[in-house]
DNA sequence: AAGTGGTCTAGACCACCAG
DNA sequence: TGGTGGTCTAGACCACTTT
């Protein structure tokens, strides 16, 4: 009966990780690793109180923030357990690709088509919250799925937030990894529309005639600047986006 | 100075409603009404203490979970502010189209163009977690903003979760607002893709040709049901879907 | 220094669900 | 009836920001 409790070994509080995050990300990583699957039962709250010797209320927090995630599911006068895993790509998390790709089972690789330094066009410089002119980074990349390609990506960089991304190899690691690494996002604001892709981009993707696309445009915020601003395109015939998860309230309008 | 905090009159104790989503819902809908506008600053955690006689950590709670929805900002050592509007289409909300248009200033007309009991073919029984072949309610209609095309609704409805649905008018009430005064969703799934429409759906939505279009199909679950599986089909060029929100160490993956 | 939000505690009462 | 989660309280300490 332990053997589930024994997971949350490192939680400390000396950590300058609020106890509520660290039992989070103790028990994300664990469904996430599929160490714990889909069904199963979480110790009950009083159990983690007495276990890691918490207050109640920090214990809910953790287990009600995943319950907003969608990761697990309580039932009043039952129990909290791993819920089902989502069956698709994520359209409200930030997640890299190569991760995804490699949760399927199946290889990623990239091709860097081009990382410069550039003069920012006034459209970007619109997006990127920045004078037209300026000086940004702009990479341009094809991911693969077993040598199948499935996502162009154009992305620009705020050089004065990450001044170190224009000497990075793209090749071993993909951008979005490398920027999750290097800073936190604050805000997040995504679009998705259905476009026709041209020539260029058709040959890119090894798509056919008269098949769409579907684009992701991202903006990401830290400290109140844009760090980055990327159009994800995919074949409209390999790819879906989608979210799964419990509502809340708030959701209904 | 109090005349903020003249809204919260209605904040009761003896309500069913727990107290923090009464909170939640004044500050929202003072939001949305535009009665707050972006930038305002909200009252202190004390203020609302001492004006409610709630305890701080119920404030605290009302407070951070409109942070999560993007509805306001926290800054640490400053105070809480109405954050700006979001700019697009909700992508992760239920949102009514009726609404959705009347708030940017335009008309909305529907037009039905069926609705029926129909017997549950294969793909779709799956999808309603239902036997194949069981009566279910079938609804299409055109949505229009200005008189032109927006939406094309394709949506299968439960009769043993919404048996009044097929008597229902759906030229004076959407669909979507229709269901949401019906049951309370507990559960969502999203999907969205790009597709080429074939000529009808072209022709209903009045498309040229080579044109794509953007697909979000949604399923709504109440008390581990299925209540309904809806498609959404836009025009590709005059429509976009997209979401901007705060984020929490959760959404990185 | 004063005010703000971020977090945490150690209790409490209640509604729900299983046996 | 006993275990569960849902909510709430009345404090507390801390880090951050402005004055």
């Amino acid at each position: 009966m332990s053997a589930i409790l024994d997971s949350f070994d490192d939680i400390s509080k000396a950590s300058p990780e609020p106890i509520y995050q660290q039992i989070k990300q103790t028990i994300q990583r664990r469904i996430e690793s599929g160490d714990w699957t889909a069904g199963q039962k979480l110790p009950s709250e009083n159990d983690l109180v007495v276990a890691l010797d918490v207050s109640r209320m920090t214990i809910n927090r953790a287990l009600r923030e995943l319950t907003q995630q969608g990761l697990i599911k309580r039932v009043h006068g039952l129990g909290s357990f791993v819920a089902e895993a989502p069956r698709h790509a994520s359209l409200i998390e930030l997640q890299d690709i190569a991760l995804e790709i490699a949760q399927h089972g199946k290889r990623h690789s990239s091709q860097v088509l081009g990382l410069d330094a550039v003069s920012a066009p006034p459209d970007v410089a619109v997006q990127m919250e920045l004078p037209t002119g300026s000086k940004i980074y702009y990479l341009r990349a094809v991911h693969h799925q077993d040598d199948l390609p499935i996502q162009l990506e154009s992305r620009y960089v705020n050089p004065a937030v990450m001044p170190g991304f224009i000497d990075q190899d793209f090749t071993g690691i993909t951008a979005t990894a490398y920027l999750l690494q290097q800073f936190k996002p604050d805000e997040m604001e995504h679009r998705v529309r259905a476009v026709m892709p041209d020539q260029p981009v058709r040959d890119l993707l090894a798509m056919q005639d008269s098949e769409p696309c579907l684009q992701l445009i991202r903006r990401t915020w830290s400290n109140d600047q844009v760090v980055t601003y990327v159009t994800l395109t995919y074949p409209g015939d390999r790819y879906e986006l989608g979210a799964r998860y419990a509502t809340t309230e708030y959701q209904l309008r």
